[in-house]
DNA sequence: GCACTATATTTGTCTAGTCAAAATAAGTCT
DNA sequence: AGACTTATTTTGACTAGACAAATATAGTGC
């Protein structure tokens, strides 16, 4: 039995949880395998039963292991991928999907925040927000285009930065906003001329639509992204939970 | 302070959790307000400490709440709808929106798997399958054209089942199976000649197309749903977590 | 063989505490 | 005034137990 550490700051349910990932995945516990019970992992692992159990909760809310009262816990059968509905960047899902990712800026500018985008964000009409606008490319293919707005008085400093690797977002974290969540709404949708010309596809070429909200911690709204995906090749993929 | 049962059946847990939403939702707790602390709460609701955190972390997950250590845990600000990602069945789903749903039955056999049913199925080619095609009414306009896949030696008694207010899943659960989770892919498509006539629209309309496969607890796959939806006015929520 | 019963196993829920870590607020010294 | 220290509050992590509920297994009586 692997030995977990008091010492090195990582909690200990963590290490539990992450132990049976790895064993998991390594085969140890095959798809379909019933695993040690509770207890014995808990004397196994030298910790108590509710820290053990708070490792197995985080893998069952993933759908890696499934538990069943009275008879024990299970290994999931088929592993689909499982990080559907995670919020992450372009660059972190390049490289994860293994494509190169690049990304153009076409504009970036201070406008009034347009209806739409003021009740996104939860401002007021005309309140002044930061537009910027890119197309990215997956293997020198472009892909998407992005329409993002983030309110200028909540991080003025986006008009300097670098905006190659990062959506917008991502660059607030840095300035200490913690985001947790974000909300969208996906629709199908006909490229017009702008959008076709810009994605290289004929006009009224199918469009995937994505109107995303993204939220700080306390539920608060501070960026809005309009994101056109050229519809050929390209799938949003989410898990639904009963 | 409301009162707590121990003895209806329900946990603990879970009327602390429900009674702090109904605060929340009453307007007793306001968003962004900061809730008594668990010590207060725990003494309040006359339950231990890791009761009352465990109603708490339901609705943290949920997005209902956030916590900040040293702090205390508050309200969100924005309550978005939250139920997104949740399996639903279309009548729920009906009634949830507000519109009248009807489903109309267009075919149902058993046919030999294609390849792309078996490969989501983990089935053998030309194993047999249910197959159920339906159309979708949404207050007398048709809005959804499913083509749904069930292996037969899961549920021959499919081919008797009235087909008018459930999917095949939901029936399923009727017969023994713990449904837990679905993965679907998500594409716009345009509209060819036969989907056209049946939603009633022009050929090469926008179409949201899903490609879902329903899970039972264990991981195995009982159900592939293709799921062509039309694009004006449709769209699919979702919510996802940094 | 079949229905019923007792027993052991395993997860679900719950308690009453402890110590640690993070943040705030108040007080102290220079 | 500003920097540092100290105490307080609050969530995070953890323990070592308890009992209940669901399931499986073995045994018993007919």
């Amino acid at each position: 039995m692997p030995t977990l550490t008091k010492t090195d700051g990582v909690a200990l349910y963590v290490q539990v949880r992450e132990t049976l990932r790895e064993q998991i995945k390594s085969g140890l516990f095959a798809p379909g395998q019933k695993l040690p019970s509770e207890d014995e992992l808990s004397s196994q692992f030298g910790v108590s039963r509710m820290t053990v159990r708070q490792g197995i909760s985080d893998l069952t809310d993933e759908g890696v292991l499934y538990r069943r009262r009275g008879i024990g816990t299970f290994v999931t059968q088929f592993h689909v991928e499982r990080d559907h509905n995670k919020l992450t960047g372009f660059s972190d899902t390049a490289k994860a999907e293994g494509f190169e990712g690049k990304v153009q800026l076409l504009s970036r500018e201070v406008v009034p925040a347009k209806l739409m985008v003021a009740k996104a964000l939860a401002l007021h009409e005309t309140e002044p927000v930061i537009r910027i606008q890119t197309l990215r490319w997956a293997n020198d293919v472009p892909v998407t285009v992005y329409d993002e707005y983030v309110p200028y008085k909540l991080c003025h400093e986006l008009l300097q930065e670098d905006l190659r690797s990062r959506a917008a977002w991502e660059i607030l974290e840095t300035y200490g906003y913690t985001i947790k969540r974000a909300v969208q709404k996906i629709e199908a949708r006909l490229a017009d001329t702008d959008l076709a010309t810009l994605l290289n596809l004929e006009e009224n070429a199918p469009i995937l639509y994505k109107h995303r909200i993204i939220l700080a911690e306390d539920g608060a709204p501070v960026e809005l992204i309009l994101c056109y995906n050229r519809g050929d090749g390209y799938s949003v993929k989410m898990t639904l939970v009963r």
